[in-house]
DNA sequence: ATTTTTACCGACCACTTAGTCGGTAAAAAA
DNA sequence: TTTTTTACCGACTAAGTGGTCGGTAAAAAT
């Protein structure tokens, strides 16, 4: 348990740099020599501690990327009170993140779920999980909601959240190409005029 | 003029194979021998049309990408009177056409906006002309629809073109693990629910 | 002190990649 | 009829690709 940190801290280290060469160039466009090579480290290294590029990827993905979705979209609105204000603030928050980060490439889990599509459905299935993790906690945020009275009580929350996930994917997606101040200011707008549809009617 | 028909076949045929592998494993994953093999044409053929794998995306781009985009999503809202019915059935078909083709693999200009997001300058140019015309477009008759008086004069037309975009890629990303119908009907009842909050409210 | 395990090296393998090039049969131009 | 052009063939190249494997120095276990 002790005398596994040399192996944890070297698999760590491949699988950050992995990570980022592969959300830079794609993992079909990423060779494990090119990962190795930006590490010094050599092939015996990579498969004396994963089975395989598929492998390594997983390991990245429940790892690396979990963590990532989870501590910027799902634990800043996990258990508050007012949904809208808290998501809005919360998408606010990663978009304005990924606008300042001039090495930005995208929303981490959408490019994945994009590249892998049908064309290798093990990782798919551990991108989707992720995305299911997210999709629960926005209609579980949403329905506690409903009965604290911020969230007009005919909203249906599963479709709430679809359209959350959806537009913020795609906004992501559209900011890769600049002019992000605009996107994020354009799109925060829009999504403020959709909630106040959303909101509770005071007295009818 | 006449002579150059055996030649616009020939490169044609390549296209759309070409298209149809890219679109379905990816430009990356996808090689041009898989291309060529698939067509029982040779590499001599295919160089002696197409001056790289770069210059052949490309003339796909041009010549197929545009027109499906346009087909599908532009000419259906083009100088149409009242924008948010016909913008939603012009999403409502596009979201139906993709549901019924098992061979979906996503929304084929955000799929390839992805993957070449800062990874080919050049392809990425003209994939975002592409969705510039398409913004341009949905501006258009949303500007259009206030004079007439079917939208709030308050609204924002970019904002709404971008957030109708965005939400538009982003769902069509989801719709390709399954679940299509209920991602499309969630969807469409949340658009309602948006187009709702922008419509021109009679006499104040 | 000896043996075993850990963590890594790097040469090597079979295969794929985009791209080149000399050739050629059929059609068109002269 | 001869020459030229068109449209294509397929062997080849150089540079990768993911993955294997025999080896090894240092650390840990015995």
């Amino acid at each position: 348990m002790d005398k596994n940190l040399k192996r944890m801290a070297t698999m760590h280290r491949m699988q950050v740099t992995g990570l980022e060469l592969f959300y830079k160039n794609g993992y079909y466009n990423t060779s494990i020599d090119e990962i190795l090579k930006s590490l010094s480290l050599s092939k015996g290294a990579f498969y004396y501690h994963f089975q395989s590029k598929e492998d390594f990827f997983v390991s990245i993905v429940q790892n690396l990327i979990v963590r990532k979705v989870y501590s910027m979209l799902i634990e800043p609105i996990e258990g508050k009170e007012n949904p809208f204000p808290v998501i809005e603030k919360c998408f606010e928050n990663a978009l304005e993140t990924a606008e300042h980060n001039d090495m930005d490439y995208g929303f981490i889990l959408s490019n994945f779920i994009s590249e892998f599509n049908r064309r290798n459905t093990v990782i798919s299935n551990y991108l989707m999980d992720i995305y299911k993790i997210w999709e629960v906690n926005l209609i579980s945020i949403l329905q506690k909601g409903k009965s604290d009275g911020f969230v007009d009580r005919h909203v249906d929350s599963e479709g709430v959240a679809t359209y959350l996930i959806s537009s913020y994917m795609g906004v992501r997606t559209l900011m890769v190409q600049g002019n992000c101040r605009n996107l994020r200011y354009k799109y925060m707008q829009q999504l403020r005029h959709y909630f106040n549809s959303l909101t509770q009617k005071e007295a009818v």
